[in-house]
This record gives C-alpha cells, structure tokens and sequence, in this order.
DNA sequence: AATAAAATAGACAGGTCTGTATATTTTATG
DNA sequence: CATAAAATATACAGACCTGTCTATTTTATT
C-alpha cells in the first residue's frame, strides 16, 4: 500500500513523536524503532504512512516550515503596523525561541548538515524552508522601505542563520540582541 | 595500550582519509571500516592511535581548527598592513573557500548539528574553534579602529557562519560578497 | 643479528539499523 | 450485524555499527 499524505491520528501522533526525538537527538542518530517505542505504535503502521524514514523527515520537516512562518508572522501581525518594528519583530521571535526550554538550533540548518550533500532530498526540502523565510524577509524590509529589499533580506537571513548557530552553542539568547540591533543599522543604512 | 597523541605516519594517514569522509559525508554516518578499508590500515591501528571514534574526530577537528586558523592568518597578512583592507580579507578567504572543489560547508557547524547535546564533547571543541576565530575576528577590528571591536566581532561571526550554511546550501559564493558589504558597512559604522 | 615496538588479518561479540512478511486483532463504516 | 480497512505483534532478512581479542608478521632500534 502506497504512503498516505492524508492526515490521521496514528500519522499526526508518529509525526510529533518522530519530531521531538529527531530535534532533541538528530535525524540520523534517531532510529525508526526507537521512535516506535516511544509513540507505542506498531512498525507496519509507520510504513504504511511514510515510504521510509527520509519520507517521514521530509514530511516532518515540511510540517515544521509551515508551522514556523505561522508563528513569526503571528508575531509580526502583533507588532502593528509600523513597518520598522514589524521587521525587528522578527528578532524578538527569535529571541523567544533562543529562550525556549529545549531549544537546540534550527532543524533545517541540522538537515542541512547532517545530509550535506546539496541534491539529497532532505537537504533541498530544508534549503526551500529558508528560501520561504527569505522571501517573507524581503516583503517585510520591502515595506519598511528598504531600496534593495531582497539584498537586506538576504543579508539578514546570513544574520539570523548565524545567530541561530550561536545561540544553540552557547544555550543564550544573546545572538539575538546583537543580530536585532544589526539588524536595525542595517535598515537604516538600507533606507536612507 | 592507551591512545597517543604523537603524531605518526599510520595516525596522520588515517586522520586524512577519515578527514575526507567525514567532510564528504557526514560524522555520524562515516563508519570505523570504512575509513580503515580507504587507508588500508588495520582496525587495531586505528584504536591504538584512538580510543574511539569520538576520539578521533575530536582530533581532526583540532587540527582543522590550527589550519583553518593559520590558512586565514595567511590572507590577511596577505593583504599588506591596511587594517580595514586586512579584516576584508577575511571576507575573500571566504569567497576562495565557498568556490573550492567539494565544499559542503564548515565540519565545526555541521558537528554541532550532528552533536547538537551541547555537552557533548564534539559539540564543545567545534564551538571552541568559532570562539577563536571570533577572537581573531576581534582583534582585526581593534585594529580597525572599532569603538567596540568584540561586539563587531561578534556580529561579523553570525554574518559568516551564515553565509557559511547559504553558500553550503547554494553552492555558490554570493553569500561571501553579501557578507563582505555588510561588513564594511558595519566597519564604517562602529569606526564613525 | 637480537630485541622491542608497531602493524597486520581475521574472527568475534553484542548490538543496531531499515524495511518486509505474515497472521491476527481491532476499529470504522455501510 | 457484516464487511472492509486499519492497526497490531512478531519474526525475519541482511546489513551495518563500535570496539575487542588473538596470533602473526612486519618494521625500527640497538
């Protein structure tokens, strides 16, 4: 039987029990059966949802994309309308995050190294997550003004990229800070 | 008989062919016979030379470390006595890097996300090597007459370690010149 | 040439991994 | 209730993993 992409119960339940493990632990290291054990749910059922342990990443990761560029643009909607704090806006999510309990870097970026190879599948599912977020970047620095939108954002993705290394590093929110005030300079720069 | 750390023939032989794996496909999923069957060394070679796999990427990533540090050194010396040519120069080095046969990135990011239990050993020497470089980071723009030359320093390491992961995943350079733009831009700033 | 050190091959332990097969039981749905 | 779908337990294949052990051979050093 072909995997299913609908949505079910079992599904829903191995893919948050697959996530919390793979973000805690890694991709690679995490193996199907231990996240079996964990969700309590039988092997069969996992591969007649997912093809393979690369199609429950992907599928995972896919997930997570979605659900993260919801939440920074809640954040974004709830700095207002000013669109200089709408664009800082996003720092301040990323120093939420840095203070969340288990925070462990980004799972694109670890996909992007624990699959380097730049055709893997998992690697370019996780790349096209940072293009999206890029994208979102340069709508954002686009309104507060900037004269090459999409250069800033690309600037400021390298800026947030590095600050989410740092801060998975040294476990602080600090990255944050200097990226944020970084950030502010540069938008300046960029508009006047 | 316990690992020794002097340097050898059979150890730097194997140091260089597990370098090239793991650099070419990951720390996890190179194993021990595979590096011995591309030496063509024994097993027990290997584990006199290392008490175990951790063992030995924690070596390579040392060494590593010493020659990425000097291979820096080099350019910026390179670049004649100029301080704000000499903390460009970092920025070309990373444009040379980004353009050379089979890059896929920095191994100290991608352990980090291979290991990403930030107590773990392999997790805290590859955090050591950005420390340093930071801290070589710092004293180019001390020269360069930063007002505050650590923060600056501290800001230009996210730029890199981002375009660092951008150029990994895009295979291309662009993210150098990105980097080195804003760089001198934020030199200017903190030099104002 | 004699001695000591290093490296060798090869088997082995004990575990892990992904994915498949089978036969049974549970759960939905008409 | 009857039928179909989903999920189950369990075993299995075949390969891989790190690290150890032993007995032998090669290489250095005196």
């Amino acid at each position: 039987m072909a995997a299913t992409e609908i949505s079910s119960p079992k599904r829903d339940h191995l893919m948050a029990t697959a996530w919390r493990l793979f973000y805690r632990d890694g991709l690679r290291v995490v193996g199907i059966d231990t996240i079996l054990a964990e969700a309590g749910v039988a092997k069969m059922t996992l591969y007649n949802h997912f093809a393979s342990k690369e199609e429950l990443i992907i599928a995972i990761l896919e997930k997570r994309d979605r659900e993260f560029r919801e939440s920074i643009a809640a954040r974004v909607d709830a700095a207002g309308p000013d669109p200089v704090a709408r664009l800082l806006a996003v720092f301040d999510w990323l120093e939420g995050w840095f203070a969340s309990e288990g925070f462990k870097g980004c799972v694109f970026i670890r996909a992007l190294s624990e699959y380097p190879e730049p055709t893997h599948p998992i690697h370019q599912t996780a790349w096209r997550h940072k293009i999206a977020i890029q994208a979102a970047l340069t709508n954002l620095c686009a309104a507060a003004g900037a004269k090459d939108p999409a250069a800033l954002a690309n600037t400021l993705s390298l800026l947030i990229d590095g600050a989410i290394v740092a801060a998975h590093a040294t476990q602080t929110t600090a990255p944050a800070h200097a990226a944020r005030a970084t950030a502010a300079s540069l938008l300046k720069l960029a508009t006047a």
